[in-house]
DNA sequence: TCAATTAGTATACTTTTGGTAACCTACAAA
DNA sequence: TTTGTAGGTTACCAAAAGTATACTAATTGA
């Protein structure tokens, strides 16, 4: 992300090395930035927790929300479902390594919202 | 945030602490997550910029999306606009110190992404 | 004179997202 | 039998987000 605007002899401007497609913070912010995507994550940090009861403690987002952002997070490989029970189902979701990888910057930007007061 | 789910005696569920309202890192996403946000307080990392240079850098948003973007920043005391000339107009913007503070979880979040080849 | 620059605004439009609520199978307890 | 648990799915609607195009006014350069 280098990018910068040269203007040539005429006075016309360019930009070199404009993003033109997303870059590594916009492609990034789309995977973790969704919403309740991060939440998620992190209340998945100290082990498996089992679909409904994610859906308890994130009590502001719906079912569908945290069924849909679960699976594609199961779809990047940042978390893993399973079925521990069949009758009565039980299912557990879990984080990769990968998942975890992002775990850093998640608690980062907790400290920073908490410290600026970010309302 | 540390929630978690309890049961009582009668085998009801209850969650404890849970995140009725967007916790910090909800809250946090939704300032430096909206799209080209995170992008737009990046390209002012070393410096002023003028609107149209950054619409140029940012070659696959609009105007109207960088306009708004930057007014949310600029409301978030994240950017300061400046108008250097009348006639023939010109403006600049320039990162805060508390702009500059989410530079960090900003770039931790674009290695994150190359070092993981998000695409 | 024509084209391009500046920093936006205005309008209309399409697409995506988010949220509610009902419904599903299967099991268990009162 | 009714209620509750589990882990979802489905349909529908409203609102937000994003895109596209044109337009402003003043200035500069060819």
């Amino acid at each position: 992300m280098g990018s910068h605007v040269e203007t040539d002899t005429k006075g016309r401007k360019t930009a070199i090395n404009a993003c033109l497609e997303p870059c590594a913070i916009e492609r990034g912010m789309r995977i973790i930035g969704g919403k309740w995507t991060g939440s998620i994550i992190f209340h998945l940090k100290d082990g498996p927790v089992r679909f409904n009861d994610l859906a308890r403690m994130l009590g502001g987002a719906s079912k569908k929300m945290i069924d849909q952002r679960l699976k594609e997070l199961e779809a990047r490989q940042m978390v893993v479902r399973k079925v521990i029970n069949d009758r009565p189902v039980a299912v557990t979701y879990e984080l990769t390594d990968f998942g975890r990888s992002a775990l850093k910057i998640l608690d980062d930007l907790r400290v920073w919202s908490d410290e600026h007061d970010i309302k």
